[in-house]
DNA sequence: GAGAACAATCGTAATATTGCAATATAAATT
DNA sequence: AATTTATATTGCAATATTACGATTGTTCTC
């Protein structure tokens, strides 16, 4: 099939599910941690340092971009991407809710 | 292609990337949120409250367990799968580290 | 407006994922 | 040993992802 059933899961796992997915992967790991770094946006200088191809970098930019991870704004010639501080603040809550919700207990397999 | 090149990407990148995506289905999520309400591990319930089919979950599992979230002891007939904490405490610390790096100034597009 | 510079989209090939029926394997029970 | 119970594996079809060359849009500069 390679269609995932979200009908059967709630719209809050599936939401996570699609935000976890959006970074699942090293070069959207890797581009988030450059922006994450020069906090003023980028844009084609990730061609450059990634060494992926423009096409590859603008779809995995358009991935993060539809998930409400980044925002990009037109700055002349070039596109300047940014974090959604909205969608990054959601991720920590989500995230940090759903991992620390562990707590080691003595009696487990 | 369909391939990711993992070789231009640092290995701490790869294995964050890799364990973001063994969680990044809605499946998986609520897989790992069953253990999490009922700390001593589970089994084949899951078939029944999540309605996916018998090898589906077990592949899920698999997934898990392939990456290290999880782990699985033989219990007689079933197998009571939990969380594996030091891979658990990983995630929480990579994860942790990546997200809390994010620190919003002024000026950004 | 013509050209340059940058980014998005299209089209395509290779590979991966998802889901399930059917089958196989393993452990407990009779 | 045969049966039952629980899980894993295999094989397959449908769909998704990854990557890139080629093309198309945009915006700026001349």
């Amino acid at each position: 099939m390679g269609l995932t059933k979200t009908e059967m899961f709630t719209s809050e796992q599936n939401q996570l599910a699609q935000l976890l997915k959006a970074m699942a992967h090293p070069a959207r790991i890797a581009i988030l941690q450059r922006i994450l770094v020069s906090n003023t946006c980028i844009c084609g200088d990730l061609v450059e340092e990634l060494g992926l191809a423009q096409a590859t970098i603008s779809q995995h930019l358009r991935e993060l971009k539809s998930v409400g991870i980044i925002q990009g704004t037109i700055e002349g010639v070039s596109v300047c991407y940014c974090i959604n501080p909205v969608t990054w603040k959601l991720l920590e809550t989500q995230i940090g809710a759903f991992l620390g919700s562990y707590k080691l207990k003595a009696d487990c397999c």
